[in-house]
RNA sequence: CGGGGUGUGGCGCAGCCCGGUAGCGCACCUGCUUUGGGAGCAGGGAGUCGGAGGUUCAAAUCCUCUCACCCCGACCA
């Protein structure tokens, strides 16, 4: 390779950026994200659940954080820095020291105070806001963050996409009233659809349970995605969406009951859904499922359509229990008698029994008869056992949408947003209060809005890449060009190659040159894998006709355009995007 | 936490069943040739075989314990 182009230093160069490619696969995870994040040299592991960026991952990662701060100042948050370290005190206000569980990494120091990593920051911010002695005037006000958050999570994986430490955008709003936490609660709304239209991902919001943080609605901006961790309902003919741990089912018509009397029939040793089916001839939504529950340390029956799944979050809500599991085999017998597998609610007295609405819709149905190897036939609600009837399972496709009617569909998604409207929960909790117009104090109506910014770099690459590697859209990519010069030992190619990576960053078009000394494949594969959005090729070849190659990578598609128009092109190509969306 | 799997130069793996003192591909270093889709030849450097203990004349290999990582599940923002 020729000396001189040692000469001119810049930057943007193979040489001086470090992008430590892999040829193999690595061996440990699956999923393509992880994959090519760690081929193509953006991420290394440091340990389960835990991750370096390296030069091009930390790009990516700027870009994405850019977008959030625009479009937060945009919706008129501040930009705050939060301790990530905090005093066990702040949150044993709001009972959430205990609540929180095993997930919150704990520390103690050497004076024995307790402290936690923050997995989120609501406690802190309601504490800075609560010793301001605000009044009413100076409301609203939000706050917002970038910052490592922790979480101790029970099996990271998927690579940043779970993982235990992990970078997010969390902001707080605190309004004097409920209308003025609504506007805000629609603010962030309308700038996280526009975050995530403009980093290019293809998403959908959705209603949600608002777990651990509580409040009183929420909503999830979903990725969508097969390797997705979450369900998501949504119509297939009006806007309804929502997470299937949220989604409403409807109350199907009841039709008449079976006359046919309450029958024994012995089943021995079948005891599943499959397998009672299977012995008795019959399909799962003739079965009811009867589940034990311990809510908050009571016994509770649930019942639900053999071809359904309680969902424990509606049944929870039901029971208006904090705790709720799933009985183990002791319990079960206790409450009914029978062994495990053979639970029904026929002639169960003193324990609450809760059925699900389709369960009341049946005409008569299978289910255990509280001895082994027995079950009862035709047993008919209102008449063989009494049950309170609610929403508690999950939806399935094809049911009824709550809002029109029509089928729902199911997909998977990828959460990379949450916007929560808390009310008075930490504010009360932690008494933070301002003064209003007639001088009293009046607790803040705050809201909290969360972005799951690593999150998005690996949603991303899940939802744009291909067998080859990385596909960035050209609003994250870590540069919009990459100059491979072809004949490294070419004094013509290499001059011309560094003139058009100058060029093109003097026309503030982010450019990586590569400068290795390495063959021509090499250079291809690698640019393929590391997704920069165009390809600039310049070779002999070319150069005898004045001209350069560009390669867009989405498309694979070749121009070749004159060496003079390169920068023009782009700025063309720019233009016509702006940053938002490609 | 339950089930399954894997730990051997930087990366990917073989060797283990049947003990005999570590090998392959890629990467790296040197030289020559090569040069539009992961080059060829020659030479070279690099490994506590995850850790501890045990059995044995001898352990990557057999036994016990332990740690880490991955997958499935349970759990959970």
């Amino acid at each position: 390779m020729c000396k001189s182009w040692h000469v001119i230093r810049l930057r943007m160069r193979t040489s001086n950026l470090w992008i430590p490619t892999l040829r193999e696969d690595p061996s440990d995870n699956e999923i393509a994200s992880y994959r090519l994040m760690i081929r193509a040299g953006f991420i290394r592991k440091l340990t389960s659940g835990i991750y370096s960026y390296l030069p091009l991952g930390l790009r990516v990662l700027f870009k994405i954080q850019q977008i959030v701060r625009e479009e937060m100042d945009r919706a008129g948050a501040q930009e705050v820095l939060l301790p990530a370290l905090q005093p066990s005190e702040l949150w044993e206000e709001t009972g959430r020291w205990q609540q929180y569980g095993k997930e919150l990494v704990r520390l103690t120091d050497r004076h024995d105070r307790h402290f936690c990593l923050g997995p989120t920051h609501e406690e802190v911010v309601t504490d800075l806001i609560r010793k301001e002695a605000l009044s009413y005037r100076s409301l609203p006000v939000t706050l917002y963050q970038i910052q490592t958050k922790f979480r101790d999570e029970i099996r990271p994986r998927f690579g940043l996409m779970r993982g235990r430490e992990f970078i997010m955008k969390d902001a707080y709003s605190f309004d004097a009233d409920m209308q003025g936490a609504q506007q805000r609660y629609k603010d962030m709304y309308d700038a996280y659809t526009r975050i995530f239209t403009r980093v290019g991902l293809r998403f959908r919001a959705v209603e949600a349970d608002t777990g651990l943080i509580g409040g009183t609605s929420s909503h999830e901006f979903m990725v969508l995605a097969d390797i997705g961790e979450e369900a998501i309902a949504s119509c297939t003919a009006c806007a309804y969406a929502a997470n299937v741990e949220q989604a409403c089912t409807v109350k199907p018509a009841e039709g008449p009951k079976t006359d046919l009397p309450l029958t024994k029939v012995m089943t021995p040793g079948v005891s599943s859904v499959d397998d009672v089916c299977a012995f008795l001839n019959c399909s799962p939504h003739e079965i009811v499922k009867t589940l034990i529950f311990v809510a908050d340390g009571r016994p509770v029956v649930a019942l639900v359509r053999g071809d359904h799944q309680v969902n424990e979050i509606k049944l929870r809500r039901q029971l208006g229990a904090s705790e709720l599991h799933l009985a183990g085999n002791a319990v079960i017998h206790e409450v009914t008698g029978g062994p495990s597998g053979f639970s029904g609610p026929v002639h169960l007295a003193e324990v609450e029994i809760i059925a699900d609405d389709a369960v009341a819709a049946m005409p008569g149905c299978i289910v255990g008869a509280n001895m082994g190897d027995t079950h009862y036939r035709h047993a008919v609600l209102g008449r063989d056992f009494m049950a309170r009837c609610a929403d508690i399972r999950n939806a399935v496709a094809g049911d009824p949408c709550p809002e029109c009617g029509k089928p729902l569909d199911m997909d998977r998604g990828i959460e990379v947003g949450h916007v929560f409207m808390l009310g008075t929960k930490y504010s009360q909790a932690m008494r933070a209060t301002f003064a209003d117009a007639a001088g009293n104090d009046r607790p803040f109506c705050m809201g909290c809005y969360g972005i799951g910014v690593s999150r998005i770099m690996a949603a991303s690459v899940e939802q744009n890449h291909d067998d080859a590697g990385v596909v960035w859209p050209v609003s994250i990519a870590p540069f919009m060009a990459h100059v491979i010069p072809v004949q490294d030992q070419s004094e013509a190619v290499m001059t011309e190659a560094v003139n058009i990576h100058q060029m093109l960053s003097q026309g503030k078009i982010e450019t990586l040159l590569d400068d290795r000394s390495a063959r021509a494949g090499v250079k291809f594969n690698d640019a393929d894998l590391l997704g920069i959005p165009y390809q600039v090729i310049v070779s002999e070849k070319n150069l005898k006709q004045g001209v350069i190659e560009i390669k867009m990578r989405k498309t694979g598609e070749r121009i070749t355009v004159k060496k003079a128009d390169v920068t023009a092109f782009f700025l063309k190509e720019m233009g016509g995007t702006d940053t938002v969306g490609a």
